[in-house]
DNA sequence: CCTATAAGTTTGATGCCTAAACTTATAGCG
DNA sequence: CGCTATAAGTTTAGGCATCAAACTTATAGG
């Protein structure tokens, strides 16, 4: 826990930065007097923000506004789309993702590799992850823009402080310091990284897409199921990072056993591989196929498929109901293959809510599916490098203008 | 939710005032000098902050510290124990507490009375909750001390933005403006009223005891079961006020009905009624006496009781493990009764943590009791309201100084 | 071309903080 | 007893970000 600090008129400006740079982050372009009004600054203190912030090059100015009446016309202001990019990267268990993300939270390069990462030594798929950095670093400089920071998504319970990789079952990794790592091979310095779990990216991701919900759980089952809370517009992660863990959660104490050593968890009980199972699908095809014949079979309203897909929602609906009841969340998102499996979840999904989530009466829960694909946790990892900076800007001004 | 604010040099003098208070709030009396040390701020800064909240009677000087060495002695500083109090309310289901607690938490005054709220229409129990108010309001006059804010706990959901108590099962009370009545009964016209859950209250008070831990969960069992959930030393409550709602969180699909509709429910299997009702010591007797004789039982190994306590301490570390993997806390706080039985739940409940717990391996879950008793959650009531002032002293010392 | 209106800049004042000098108070020591 | 070193607390001058208000620039409409 770090020590409050004081505040001086630096904290102020600091302050006032973000606040005009969140304003100008509205896409339809706002001029210096409507930041000024929105915001409740001073038309004065504003320009002097603004000036320094297109120094930077966080910020440009576009055509003048064409506005009905008289009187002079505003320049309108943006997002510079060659400012400071965010860098995501997602060590995935078959595959490696990265992507460049500009200010905007438009995605400006992308790269995919399937790689089975599971048959690989830590060392070999962070030496190949560095590999993709450094093509990605070198795009950007052929871009001719400035990489703000970098985050990396991994399916695993990280350590926010340290950044610590502490355990990802799915890829068979232990104590795995990813940011030291990464930093070393790929020569790092002076650019921020964060680690983070792959579900509470995607979360991210979802929260920073356009303008849905600013409280909400995603969930989203793949090999895994990993929830993401947001909460006020922030990640929920617990004091150590570890939070967001639900495919432990107890569904039935008489169910089969996990691996984990207990009975009747939801990953067990209504994960992909069970839903898969029950509808009598699983085989050795690749997990891709796997759900686009379940998908097929449940267009055709096959009786075992709807009755797997069925139960797997009533059991994500009691565990889901624990959330919201604990949390009093107003809304729940379905990502990855929930997002996709979503119009036959739906229903007995939305009755074990309403049944069981206490305040339902008078803050009915909300479930819709996620609009964003797999990639949704690479955009949230190059997103939280972009939106660090949106979030607090001025030590990013202070460093380029100096 | 409130759109955010400028910034500007009163900024600056409220988040350091509230830096500089708290940094006083340590008993042990700290000179200005220390403060500026300990809060990284000047002397000159602090000795004008500290002016004004003397002048606003939140700070006395105390006699001059003894210190060895040589030099001028510093004048330490303690938080007015004549400052401004605290009056909180509780109204239980069987009882009605108030009471005034001053700026370092200390309880300067006290009342209870029995009284059977069920069977009390909500407009006789406010008009009495109203009288109550008064009396404690003359006391405090008699004792020449401000009430500076009043909290008012109850047994229900309470909509955070409205005051409202939605719903309060066990009292049969439905939408009742807890807030507004009492500002209209007791003529409370300049006093802030903060209504909440019972559990959330007996969380914070929890929380502002001693220096314990700053995140944590606390569960209380008394009728109901309810959870406060505490995240870097602050209630949880998420968007509308609802959460911390535990007592409905299924343990068991095949277990007993639940008034809610549901089967299961962790307060149906492992609340204070059930377990009594195991252990075979449920009749017509005041709860009170109930416990009492459980836990002569219990002291005396009787197969029944202890097996009653055992199983419900399953049950609870099932849920309980639920909300630690998804909130990633490093505590769990047993209060109420709970709290009584701790050294019977202790074993089977740290058992089911540590099994369940995905995190335990790096942060193990610490399991402890409350040493409040009963009166937790009044005593949270009104420290929420000398704790608002603590957090943010800045507004209140311009109001008492203007 | 003049007037009204609005955007954006300049200027002076205000408030809070800092640094440094200054005053006050105390122990240790000859 | 008085001198010196040391530390607490106060005073003063200066910096900085904001605000209010005056000022400059730009545009529509008559």
């Amino acid at each position: 826990m770090s020590s409050p600090q004081p505040a001086g008129q630096h904290t102020v400006r600091r302050h006032n930065s973000a606040l005009v740079l969140n304003a100008i982050a509205d896409p339809s372009g706002h001029s210096r007097a409507e930041i000024a009004a929105r915001t409740g600054l001073t038309k004065a203190t504003v320009s002097s923000l603004v000036d320094r912030m297109i120094g930077a090059n966080l910020v440009v100015e576009g055509a003048a506004a064409v506005r009905p009446g008289p009187g002079r016309r505003g320049t309108a202001l943006y997002l510079a789309p060659d400012g400071p990019h965010g860098l995501g990267v997602e060590i995935g268990v078959d595959y490696l993702a990265t992507c460049l993300i500009d200010l905007t939270g438009e995605v400006r390069a992308r790269w995919l590799q399937p790689v089975d990462n599971r048959s690989l030594s830590p060392a070999r798929v962070l030496s190949r992850v560095a590999k993709a950095v450094k093509t990605a670093l070198a795009e950007a400089e052929r871009m001719g823009v400035r990489v703000g920071g970098m985050g990396v998504a991994v399916p695993g319970l990280v350590e926010s402080a340290t950044g610590i990789l502490r355990v990802a079952p799915n890829l068979g990794w232990r104590e795995v310091d990813v940011r030291g790592e990464l930093r070393r091979r790929a020569g790092l310095d002076d650019i921020p990284v964060l680690v983070g779990n792959e579900a509470n990216f995607a979360a991210l991701a979802e929260l920073w897409q356009g303008t849905g919900p600013r409280d909400f759980v995603h969930v989203s089952g793949e090999i895994g199921i990993g929830a993401g809370i947001v909460v006020d517009g922030g990640l929920f992660e617990g004091v150590y990072g570890f939070g967001g863990e639900i495919g432990h959660m107890m569904v039935d104490p008489r169910g089969p056993e996990c691996a984990c050593g207990s009975r009747g968890c939801l990953e067990r009980v209504a994960g992909q591989e069970e839903i898969l199972r029950q509808a009598g699908v699983l085989d050795d095809r690749v997990p891709e196929e796997l759900v686009a014949d379940l998908l097929d079979r449940l267009a055709k309203r096959d009786r075992k498929a709807l009755a797997a897909t069925r139960s797997a929602a009533k059991s994500l609906g009691v565990a889901l109901s624990g959330v919201v009841n604990l949390l009093d969340l107003p809304t729940v998102v379905l990502g990855g293959t929930y997002a996709r499996l979503a119009p036959w979840l739906w229903e007995p999904l939305r009755a074990e809510l309403t049944q069981r989530v206490v305040s339902s009466e008078w803050s009915p829960v909300e479930v819709i599916a996620s609009t964003l694909g797999a990639e949704a946790a690479v955009h949230g990892a190059a997103g939280s490098a972009v939106r660090a900076i949106l979030a607090d800007p001025d030590p990013y001004v202070t460093a380029v203008l100096a």
